[in-house]
DNA sequence: TGGTCTATCAGACTAAGGTCGTATATTATT
DNA sequence: AATAATATACGACCTTAGTCTGATAGACCA
């Protein structure tokens, strides 16, 4: 029996994953989450051979979503199920060590011949951007890890400077003396390895980092 | 008689254009450019009717050499020709005011009929990303125009500034003094209706501006 | 020729960015 | 339970960013 969780925010399209999965494979159980902290912890509390996560879910708007679980999980296959077809986001994803990329425009013998592979421990991406993220630059997961390295406090201070905020206006959205927000960004240069605001702001911006709700 | 000036960097593809459209064209007059200073030339010596511009060529290796374009010949009509295939670039040339798009994969038969198109007003796209394009949010453009409106030095300054250098470094690199970068840097707020550093940069970053050789 | 625009710079000032040391609560480790 | 590591939190202190005033000089245009 193979445990499958699906994370997504859309009930509907979670049902024609399910519907699309339970025609292909028969020793399936399906398990579903809607938002980031569902899917942390159902991944908590079952064995999960293999999560499709959407990268547009409330609390994790982005990359952020995959790079948490990625942490937390090591071990865990993913797979990144999204609607963009855009080449960069994917080859990030790639990048950042995903097991594979769905679109939501696949059909539903992708979807399963995708689900195979990536249980048989094959990566999966679809044929069309095949060639295209093999030339994926080896900065990027660097970048990456660095990135996922922050605490989450560090995390949120970074996407408010990608917004342009200032770090007195980031101490007050989140409640801290500007000091501590210092703090926060001198810690965040340290480990992005640079030495001032800009070059934060271009990484954070590269990595289409988006700020969490919680 | 109809004239079009051909500007890109690479002699070969010069060739290649001008085999593809002296086939399709009995009435065509073609001028050649290889680079920005060049095409800015030819522009104001010849009564020209349509411009395939290279977007990545020496002395414009963005969308500054579009914009600066733009500018100076309003009436111009600009159809950008380029190698890569990312639709946001494609969206972003298209919701800057170009004429058209047209891929250095296309066929002979799409660039006569890009051309054909455009010589008589029409705004010409691949058929593949046609759709994508529409979306072009208002916003862009008007972030656009703003860039355009930076006189050269402004931009040097502002290409600086994305690449995350202090004012002081900036001033060594252009060999001017600190203060004179000050002067730009606030002029630069002002015309893009900012007030800090790190919106700049965001700006020019999405832009995807860089730095002109001369 | 006078007016506008651009580029250059200085000096003085205010505000923001960034570093360092340090304190405290939490968590993991032994 | 003691210890080490980590995350969070500040304040003091210095550096850089950004504004304002004002000045000189060349390019361009009417």
């Amino acid at each position: 029996m193979v445990n499958l969780l699906i994370a997504d925010d859309h009930p509907l399209y979670r049902d024609a994953l399910k519907g699309a999965l339970g025609m292909a494979f028969s020793d399936l159980n399906i398990l579903e989450s809607g938002d980031l902290n569902a899917t942390v912890k159902t991944l908590e509390e079952n064995d999960v051979d293999l999560l499709l996560l959407d990268l547009h879910m409330p609390g994790s708007s982005d990359l952020f979503g995959l790079l948490h679980i990625q942490k937390t999980f090591s071990d865990l296959p993913i797979a990144v199920v999204s609607g963009t077809e855009d080449t960069s986001l994917i080859s990030k994803v790639v990048g950042v060590g995903a097991m594979g990329f769905i679109p939501k425009t696949a059909s539903a013998q992708d979807i399963s011949d995708a689900v195979n592979a990536m249980l048989e421990g094959d990566v999966w991406v679809p044929e069309a951007v095949r060639q295209q993220i093999e030339q994926v630059d080896e900065n990027f997961s660097v970048l990456a890890e660095n990135v996922a390295s922050l605490t989450p406090s560090q995390y949120k201070v970074l996407c408010y400077m990608r917004d342009g905020l200032l770090n007195k206006q980031i101490g007050y959205n989140l409640e801290i003396a500007e000091a501590t927000v210092k703090a926060h960004v001198t810690a965040i240069f340290r480990k992005l390895g640079i030495n001032n605001r800009t070059q934060a702001v271009l990484i954070a911006s590269e990595l289409q980092l988006e700020p969490p709700s919680n």
